[in-house]
DNA sequence: GTATAAATGGAAGGGTGGTTCCGAATATGA
DNA sequence: TCATATTCGGAACCACCCTTCCATTTATAC
């Protein structure tokens, strides 16, 4: 419960406090959320005195910028909602997923780790597996995605998209390929194309045995 | 060159460099290489200085215990070589690649990350990245993965599923199935079955936009 | 058993980076 | 313009952790 009896904030310091997030939300892309608290002032224009007036701790600075990260994302996963085609708005939003994590390098660290953030960030990110959880059961229904995976498997997969991404950096060739390879993973199964099983070890190990006994050793 | 004049280690000395590196191993593998150097040598039953004796820098022991877990996938990879079937080959060793790197965090950590360790792991490394380039490309050649890969791609794969792997910890399940699906992504291209192609967000908002009018709003 | 060199443990040193604090500067309202 | 509360800056503080150092202990050779 705010107090709504305080008058608004000084001028001054809306301004600097805006300055401070975009500083944050620019270094964090570029270079990760470990950016000391005082290149973030630096860049800023601020004092570190400064920072940690308007965010009190890193992880509220930190929050703060995913916050914003995160409503685009929304943005964007309901923008792919409106997609009369369920497979090719789960592409959409995949797709427009890598790209922005490849750009924003901090994001891709979050979604990528198994950190969360507490309190405020929540809500916003239960709206966002909400949609995504549609995008991705349209697209089952409509037959475009493979029908074995869930919620889970997509955090998972995100997670290592987001962490493709993040290394792909800039390039965005690999990127793409990484996720024309998930993504063509993730259509149907098609039975008749069977990939080998994987062996275990013990079984391979007896292959290779029979196989060198059959060539001979003189 | 090792000075081949000096005498051999004490036994003892010997016993609690072996030790070290064993509680190093087990506390990354469980903990991730940020551990502090107290911890191992708390667990390995001895002081910091000894920790530091041995590997004089941190940087020092956690190559060590990179190296050995190196050396046992560069065998797996080999063992992997040995089937004569290169699909199922290279089907083999990257679920044992992701196997074991469900069970070492920092192996994980350490693929998935930029990081190079110097020295000493380089040509364990090339030999590794030699054995896996080589299990592609026969995998190429016999039609069971997809021409347009190369070693980038496998080592931007490798460190998603290295960082799934990581994220999905002890979970057999959820490891089996995004492996599953970078396995089948990876399978040659079927033409006859192409995806949506995702759209971008222009193309979207226009679709958007056209099929709310045709849908009338009174 | 003794002498000697090696190994040990943990306290001290030093660097990094987050957080706190307070005198100085500044916006705001009268 | 003036009084006052807010905000600013950055030095000081603190916690964490890697590294170094040395008095003490212990293995080994004779």
């Amino acid at each position: 419960m705010t107090d709504v009896t305080s008058r608004p904030m000084r001028a001054d310091g809306r301004r600097n406090r805006q300055r401070v997030l975009e500083a944050a939300v620019a270094l964090f892309a570029d270079d990760g959320l470990k950016v000391p608290i005082e290149e973030v002032a630096q860049r800023a224009g601020v004092g570190v005195g400064t920072v940690c007036r308007h965010f009190p701790t890193k992880d509220a600075l930190i929050e703060a910028a995913l916050t914003g990260m995160c409503e685009q994302l929304l943005e964007q996963a309901r923008l792919a909602l409106t997609d009369p085609d369920p497979g090719r708005a789960f592409a959409t939003f995949v797709t427009a997923l890598a790209d922005f994590q490849g750009h924003h390098r901090a994001l891709a660290e979050e979604m990528a780790s198994t950190i969360d953030l507490p309190t405020s960030t929540k809500q916003l990110k239960e709206a966002l597996h909400e949609s995504v959880t549609e995008l991705v059961e349209r697209a089952q229904q409509a037959g475009a995605v493979r029908e074995d995976i869930g919620p889970a498997d997509m955090a998972m997969l995100f997670a290592g998209i987001a962490h493709a991404a993040g290394l792909a950096g800039i390039d965005p060739v690999l990127r793409e390929r990484y996720l024309a390879i998930v993504l063509d993973g993730l259509r149907p199964l098609d039975p008749t194309a069977l990939p080998g099983r994987p062996l275990s070890f013990e079984e391979l190990d007896q292959l290779r045995r029979s196989s060198e006994s059959r060539a001979g050793i003189g």
